[in-house]
DNA sequence: GCTTTATGGATAGTTATACTCTCCATATGA
DNA sequence: TCATATGGAGAGTATAACTATCCATAAAGC
């Protein structure tokens, strides 16, 4: 198919494409002719990936291309292509906590992943987030949240049981490639929605059922 | 304090609070007289807590206010406050999906709210997101991960009501709603950090352990 | 065969966001 | 008293993500 054709398909405008194959968000096209090129089918979803990684998840059109590059080069082991997918995706994070909080949360961090066993590399970009936030959660007074961390862990280690489970199980190193960066993305944006929804889920039941005469803005149920 | 201290404190350059206060991020001090204000340890908690948001959580200027609006409006109930936060926090998503798998994404999802009992106001903005990243999973071939919405589901369970719980306990309203703010968005950011090691520590164990020589980071399989 | 539309490629322009700079009259502090 | 800091307002800058315009050529419709 012709550029046209993949923008019809794709519902994303031709300039804008041709935004993304200058970016190299995109490979361009077989070159029939100095003005012709054929599109495939991968190009469609390569596309559709790209919108989703930019329109969902937000990520910058630069990390969109880290991401693809490291799902692109095939010298990467499965454990490789998810540490080279968590570097694309994790910012290293602004400096936000001062430096004597973000030296206890990074003593806490790190008893914390000793206590849990976990063979992570100590320069892994989570960490930093990880260390960030905590920081910053206790400047703020929220150590209770940063307490909780093994609950937190708890629910993160079976998700990624799962998920890596799932991962792993496919048949093509292609598909596999593409599916780290798709569950590792996206299944993100699922947990923070499904979180939400179980915040108001939950604060209906805990707060408006026990006591609360009449709310205005939500229903009383 | 004046705005140099304030400056000094929280690490904040002069030119970028007073582009705060311009922008609302920041209530303006108590003048003592046409070209002096009096800033006070509330305002530098209230820019440490936009720093977060801003740094940490990349909201932008605009939906940092929202946020901010939300938790400065004392009319709200603790329910009230929780969705004003989600709806700050939750952009409409950009349709990333074909309408197709979005109608079938949305049956999906109204189904599964059902199933679960949630109550949740069906226009919810992290229902859009659901959907919307439902859809796109959907499309992509992933449908294993959308099938999966109730492990998630079960794990959100338990953090919102941990959460939710943790909030309502806090004594002073003020520090509720802050803590809502918070907890909504920090506590997102732990558990994308914490998903990402453990995905790291689960693919070393499931993947290097069992056959493999030795992985350094790349190559091999 | 001829005109209209579409294409690949390159360069320039636009919009939005988040600052950053410059002024100015007034206030503070050494 | 005099350099420095301040509140407030307006203009300027940097970056990101498109969007528009050109052009020579190719395909499609008549």
């Amino acid at each position: 198919m012709r550029i046209g054709e993949l923008s019809r398909r794709s519902g994303v405008s031709v300039p804008t494409i041709k935004f993304y194959l200058r970016e190299g968000l995109l490979p361009s096209g077989e070159l029939t002719s100095p003005n012709q090129a054929n599109y495939t089918d991968a190009h469609l979803r390569r596309l559709q990936l790209v919108r989703a990684l930019i329109d969902l998840a937000h990520l910058p059109v630069a990390r969109v291309r880290d991401v693809l590059e490291s799902l692109d080069s095939d010298s990467l082991s499965l454990r490789g292509r998810i540490g080279a997918v968590h570097r694309a995706v994790t910012p290293a994070p602004q400096p936000a906590a001062d430096d004597g909080a973000r030296g206890a949360a990074e003593a806490q961090v790190r008893e914390f992943i000793e206590k849990r066993g976990w063979a992570v590399e100590p320069d892994a970009p989570a960490i930093a987030t990880l260390v960030e936030t905590i920081a910053v959660l206790h400047s703020l007074g929220r150590e209770d949240l940063a307490d909780q961390l093994d609950t937190y862990a708890d629910a993160a280690e079976r998700f990624a049981e799962r998920e890596v489970t799932a991962v792993a199980s496919r048949p093509d190193p292609d598909q596999i490639a593409e599916s780290v960066v798709i569950g590792t993305i996206l299944g993100e944006r699922l947990i923070a929605a499904l979180r939400l929804l179980a915040h108001e889920h939950v604060s209906a039941r805990l707060l408006d059922r026990p006591s609360a005469p009449s709310h205005r803005t939500e229903t009383t149920e």
